[in-house]
DNA sequence: CACACAAGAGTTGTTGAACAATCTGGGGTT
DNA sequence: AACCCCAGATTGTTCAACAACTCTTGTGTG
């Protein structure tokens, strides 16, 4: 078993309230207000903001204060730039004998479970799982933790949108059908079709923005 | 003009340090014996190891200390995996009407500069600062931001190298013709040039380890 | 009324000290 | 040689204090 010690617990706590939408992105987090719901000191604290600084879910202004980042419509397109680039080279380069689609499916039906009882977050929650399970195929691990720094980030913007439902429902489907193909041995046309798939995500985020 | 702070001030000189290989890789970074010639107190210190932690100039090991990163092959070769697909899909789509090639350009003459005067250390700066230029044809900052922390993390490979001019000469001229071929607007066959560079580069990486 | 400016409160940045938890190395025992 | 235990050293964490900085407020001046 693992101890975490006093500032991962910090910064898993943070993190969690993040994405569960307790903390919206622009507030600011004050260090001598925090440090007593998370019963950590103000150094432990300031090293917790550290990595969440360097993972991007948080901001430093100096001598300002720490704020729940919040993205720009520049920094999205820009996220799924980079994630066009790596999602579709990674499934296009995949191996197809056999598939190493195990990964994906499990992400899938999570999502597909999820969805039947209505619970968005957690469809959410599966369907970045399948993305980072597309990258996973690259078997890069430094690609790995890139790809889990973009999700995160990610659900920042997801936390503020006003429907969550058109935001994760339409894609469950679109992760099935990029499985099958992939499952069926033809690696480049998922590639294809999880371009488009991308394309009109980032639409569908962009249009979903405060 | 900017006022870095002690914390920022103690990343520099470490980073410093440890790119020009007074710091050589796997040596071990004891707190309180650093404080001293920092001038920084153990607080601050512990903050600077947090933020190169992250860029994976160090590693922690729990209760042992902090020691600077040494790069197994494994990690070496999954550095230029990341590379061949970041600088060659950047290439490869680089504008070529009229293609962008002022940066490469800089860098590709200081490399001669360099190299002229024998700094071999100032070579593989250039060269580095070549292939950042290259990803920066994408346009994403995200992109460049983790570009120059896979550069970064190169450079311990290489102040450990016996033979710093056979890990940085050969590269100057393959530098000028990939700048040249790509000015000449077409891009994809600088993009090929390019993944041979890389490939060779990888070998040569590896063939200099300890 | 509009505006510049100074004082004040509040927050962050940094330091130093203290204690607990853990690792390291040596000596003794079997 | 293998094992156990202990002292020393180092890291992990907390606390208290002060300096540096930002923001707000209030005041005086034109």
């Amino acid at each position: 078993m693992e101890k975490p010690g006093s500032a991962a617990r910090a910064v898993e706590q943070l993190r969690n309230a993040m994405i569960n939408g307790e903390l919206a992105p622009g507030t600011r987090l004050s260090e001598t207000s925090l440090t007593g719901p998370l019963g950590v000191s103000r150094n432990t604290l300031r090293e917790a903001f550290s990595t969440l600084i360097e993972e991007g879910l948080l901001v430093r202004q100096p001598h300002r204060g720490v704020f729940v980042a919040s993205l720009s419509p520049a920094q999205i397109a820009d996220i799924y730039r980079v994630r066009v680039l790596l999602e579709c080279s990674a499934l296009s380069q995949a191996p197809t004998d056999p598939p190493r689609a195990a990964g994906l499916r499990t992400a899938v039906d999570d999502a597909g479970r999820a969805a039947d009882a209505g619970d968005w977050r957690a469809v959410g929650t599966a369907n970045m799982h399948f993305h980072e399970q597309i990258v996973a195929l690259a078997g890069s691990p430094r690609l790995d933790s890139w790809m889990r720094q973009l999700t995160a980030e990610l659900r920042l913007a997801f936390v503020t949108a006003p429907d969550p439902e058109a935001l994760h429902r339409p894609f469950v489907a679109m992760n099935d059908a990029i499985t099958s193909t992939y499952e069926a041995g033809d690696a480049h046309r998922a590639a294809d079709m999880l371009r488009d798939y991308l394309l009109t995500s980032e639409r569908v985020v962009l249009g979903n923005l405060p």
